[in-house]
DNA sequence: GTGGGATAATAGAGAGGATC
DNA sequence: GATCCTCTCTATTATCCCAC
């Protein structure tokens, strides 16, 4: 789902009559506005700020508030950030963990807050501001929740509301801040048809607030993104006829599997670790075809000798080098095949050759630019990888340059400084993506909302 | 390392129908 | 009436991804 054009272009200079609707409803009362993509949510927010901003000129310490914007994603954040700071003449700051604010004072957090009249961050870094006392609800002078549908149960920005909610049942006489909540799906979630005007109304609990939507419905269509849906059906069952090579592999990786459960002396977590390496090869030979798996297959080749070299339990040590030589064979029983590589179209899964043709068929088209949405992180890097590999092979692909994108999150990168260059590579990808460097941008769910691409 | 949401897979409970 | 099967709904568990 992409935000349109209004999210990241020029300041709009004349706001659309529907924006003017709602931003009129937005100054009387909370609002929780709901408007599809590319409709201009953000403008109606800076309409707000502006509107409210003799409250946040001045001193914090001497009384002047602050506006607050919270999301839920770290690349919105800055994004959101960006279009703010280009359409207001306020301080703009966005915060994010991987600034460290974790680790921040009271009186970091107090020249930040006396610096910058805007504040946008991600809900869980406001959750602890609140938290730690460093600013209260009530110096907020207007609190908008980007894509606010996720106010509910125990998510982040929830509990932001539940302490709004206290202060307000415990001091009657507390200023609160302007709620306006922002959302282009109001429910993100599977639901029976009459939970909904439950979920609705828990919704507008939650966040103290009315949901409105505009009168001008066609103007504000004009406006939204109209994708065009074409659906593609495609063969699950066609794994029952895999190549005997494919079944070979699998049946090996089987095996190691089977091996590595039922070793004796080994932690059960390692245990998992292991297998999990395991099962995302057999995954990616089921899921994405032949191809794929050899390249899993290398990939974690390399991965597995590098982390027994760094293992200091002996035990383990051991089981994972007789591991990484049993890959290094099957990769070599790959190698036999080579066949495999000089075209991969071959070997893949029946829904990635329709993803292929896709592809193919943009091939005439002016400037492609795709983007990929995929379930798993190995998968974005295993097609990217086949988009890559085809370009370099074949002419008709010529113009299906990829890279991958996913979320950042320690488990699968080691430590924080890993994290930290990680999420550096990514917003340089994402740039470069939007430059035109390159067509097609495979993704997990990071990009899925919100995030203007 | 921890916590959270969404979702798929699984098992279990209950309703209803078919058969002996 | 007892037994079996199927369908549907619900609760639990596991997995994945993302955040700090």
């Amino acid at each position: 789902v992409l935000d349109g054009d209004a999210e990241a272009e020029v300041p709009l200079l004349v706001p659309r009559v529907y924006q003017l609707e709602l931003y009129e409803h937005a100054k009387e009362t909370n609002s929780i506005l709901v408007l599809g993509t590319g409709s201009g949510k953000t403008f109606i927010a800076v309409l707000l700020i502006k509107h409210f901003a003799d409250q946040i000129q001045g001193s914090f310490k001497e009384g002047a508030k602050r506006t607050v914007m919270i999301a839920n994603t770290v690349p919105l954040v800055r994004q959101q950030a960006k279009a703010i700071g280009q359409q207001v003449s306020y301080n703009v700051q966005s915060y994010d963990g991987s600034m460290g604010v974790d680790y921040w004072d009271r009186e970091k957090w107090m020249t930040e807050v006396e610096k910058n009249e805007v504040l946008v961050m991600v809900a869980q870094v406001f959750l602890d501001m609140l938290n730690h006392n460093y600013i209260s609800i009530t110096q907020v002078n207007l609190l908008i929740i980007d894509e606010c549908h996720h106010t509910t149960g125990s998510h982040a920005m929830r509990e932001v509301m539940r302490n709004y909610a206290s202060v307000k049942q415990n001091d009657s006489t507390a200023k609160l801040p302007r709620i306006l909540g922002l959302t282009a799906s109001i429910i993100q979630k599977k639901c029976k048809q009459y939970e909904i005007s439950k979920l609705l109304n828990d919704l507008e609990i939650s966040l103290d607030s009315i949901l409105i939507t505009s009168k001008h419905y066609e103007e504000v269509l004009r406006h939204t993104t109209k994708p065009r849906v074409t659906i593609l059906h495609y063969n699950p069952t066609i794994v029952e006829n895999m190549s005997e090579h494919s079944q070979m592999l699998i049946s090996h990786l089987n095996g190691m599997t089977e091996d590595v459960s039922s070793a004796l002396d080994i932690a059960k977590d390692d245990k998992k670790k292991i297998c999990k390496v395991l099962r995302n090869m057999r995954l990616a030979i089921e899921d994405l075809g032949e191809w794929c798996g050899r390249r899993a297959i290398e990939y974690e080749m390399e991965h597995f000798e590098e982390l027994s070299c760094g293992e200091s339990d002996s035990r383990l040590a051991e089981l994972m080098s007789e591991i990484s030589a049993r890959l290094t064979m099957l990769s070599g029983l790959c190698s036999e095949k080579e066949e495999t590589f000089v075209d991969p179209r071959a070997h893949v899964s029946h829904h990635v050759s329709r993803l292929l043709h896709i592809v193919h068929r943009t091939r005439t088209a002016e400037s492609t630019h795709g983007l990929i949405f995929v379930k798993t992180r190995f998968s974005a890097f295993l097609l990217s990888a086949l988009l890559e590999k085809l370009r370099l092979s074949n002419e008709e692909y010529a113009h299906s340059s990829s890279k991958c994108i996913v979320g950042s999150n320690a488990n699968s990168f080691g430590d924080l400084v890993a994290t930290r260059l990680h999420l550096k590579e990514q917003t340089r990808t994402l740039e470069s993506f939007r430059r035109g460097d390159f067509h097609f941008l495979v993704s997990t769910r990071v990009l899925e909302e919100g995030v203007d691409v």
